[in-house]
DNA sequence: CTGAAAGCGCTAACAC
DNA sequence: GTGTTAGCGCTTTCAG
């Protein structure tokens, strides 16, 4: 593979001149200009972007921390993520954290040694060490949905607590009596959110109670089991809204096999926006994060970041929409 | 951050001593090993991946090019890859080709550049040339499902002629007596497979018309249109042997839709075993692939390649196995 | 067993 | 405008 010296003895220049075509810096008189540029050609130079990171400490890689890529949350943000990075010239690493802080963390190390030049954390476990490590170090990153503080970190989410809400509104404008509501894990924000969302909507109608909120871990198994539990404690219930579209599609299991009608005896809606509400049938209702937009917007963000623009630490925070399909469709 | 030379410093040897330690390569002094390793904790030193990299022309990354990790099969041999990458030293940067052969070419340059120490192909369009050029260039790679040539490549895929065959006999088994198949792309060869698997099996019957045999695209919707059209032109059809799960799973849609009972008037079985199969109901019979199985052996095979041990270029077939769910259960 | 020195391919002052 | 040179942090001969 050629080198820049190659390019250089071909054009008759010194090594300088090259690197200044290569990065446009600096003034190169049209003539040489068009020389180097020719002898790039032929030869087929590529520069190296190892030896470009060893000088610059930065390497066009950014990387995606997240869970776990088989929970059907994050192909598609990692779809996005990959997209735009490529569109702007960056190459991602991609890593399963389980949500577990070693792992994590030692990622992040691993990454550093690589010079990685961004990271995006998904859905993670990014605690205030970690963040001011990585501000230490100068690694420029961007939190989706969880942030251990506002003031320092950039942070993409959607409306939880909003989309919740218009859940349950939904819910009653399609007739629904009762309401009961399938939760995630707590210490997951979305889930703390979505489940504040549910419980503000519905304190004060009559047919209010605690046992209408029924825990699970954000997974198909989850759903069914709740759902379980739930007919149980409250067979009347007509509505629900679940936490999560994967323990939706799972509730909705659980109430096929129960012989309920869904929509008719009880109408679900899920939140995310998943491609699998689709597959089921009936087809799922939804409170639709814009997943794709998120992923695109944190690689774009990041890697303003990582060019030096400006960056707002804040949090931005997408709209959310109701995407009504058969199964509130009484 | 520390460099080599700060270790050395602190340990007062040279830093060709440092680095033998850090290599494990040639004699070191116990003693001075000691003050080495010792200099290395305290200063908390972490070789940098990027000088070693410009040094070897190696980096410790490998790359996974797929079609599209949307496509629910790909996050499971995703995380494959990454889980055994990590163990054994390596990160991942994975790219979307969308199946384009250009897409494709341009990431193989730009990992060039990168100088990735070997690459995994799942399901692409590798052409011989491509395949030239990874050896001119000596990039390591290995290829799931499809090559271009047995020779010369490492692939790995499983037994989607057996499978298929195992698919028809099951559906026989539990006494269907005319079994339709939807089919994938015939450009993939795993799509061709299996159809050939469905033809020989069921070429002598009595039923056999090749009109049973329907395209879809490997997608949910695929899936649907093909079942739509096998309804309109078989009615008296009992079981379908769909091509992947993705079509299985829309087939499945349709049959709901139009009313019929599945497993009771017509069983379906899949191909593929993605987690899929289970969030719909009834859940799907699956022939499944061991699809992590493939990933880790991908990776594994890639490792080995890497770091010097021969590995035979050969295909690497993995067996498949029937798992039976309530679509065949009559 | 250990150190000196020459790169790996590129960028960025600093001269000319 | 263009060339020289000194690194970036590490590995690897080659002496000693």
């Amino acid at each position: 593979m050629a080198t820049i010296r190659d390019v250089a003895a071909l054009a008759g220049v010194s090594i300088s001149t090259v690197s200044r075509v290569l990065n446009k810096s600096g003034y190169v008189n049209a003539e040489t200009e068009k020389e180097v540029l020719k002898a790039i050609q032929t030869l087929k130079y590529e520069p190296s972007d190892v030896a470009r990171g060893l000088t610059n400490k930065k390497t066009k890689t950014i990387a995606l921390i997240l869970p776990d890529i088989v929970n059907p949350f994050f192909p598609a943000l990692s779809r996005a993520v990959e997209d735009v990075a490529r569109t702007l010239g960056y190459t991602v690493i991609f890593g399963n954290s389980d949500g577990q802080a070693n792992k994590e963390k030692a990622y992040i190390n691993i990454l550093k040694q690589k010079y990685i030049s961004g990271i995006i954390f998904a859905s993670h476990n990014l605690n205030r060490d970690d963040v001011e490590y990585l501000q230490k170090i100068d690694i420029p990153f961007v939190v989706l949905d969880r942030a251990p503080s506002r003031e320092n970190c950039t942070v993409i989410r959607s409306k939880n607590f909003e989309g919740a809400k218009i859940a349950v509104q939904h819910l009653l404008d399609i007739g629904c009596k009762k309401i009961a509501h399938i939760y995630g894990p707590q210490e997951i924000n979305t889930a703390k959110d979505r489940l504040m969302g549910y419980e503000e909507s519905v304190k004060n109608s009559n047919w209010y109670s605690p046992t209408l909120m029924v825990p699970g871990n954000f997974k198909l198994d989850g759903g069914m089991n709740a759902a379980r539990v739930l007919m149980e404690r409250h067979p009347d219930v007509d509505g629900i809204f679940v936490g999560n579209d994967l323990m939706a599609v799972g509730a909705l299991k659980t109430l096929l096999r129960l012989g309920i009608n869904v929509p008719k005896q009880i109408a679900i809606c899920g939140f995310d926006g998943i491609n699998l509400t689709e597959a089921v049938e009936p087809e799922l209702t939804t409170i639709a994060q814009p997943i794709y937009e998120m992923g695109a917007l944190a690689a774009e963000l990041l890697i303003m970041k990582i060019e030096g623009s400006r960056v707002e630490n804040r949090i931005y925070e997408l709209e959310v929409k109701l995407v009504q399909r058969d199964s509130t469709r009484k």
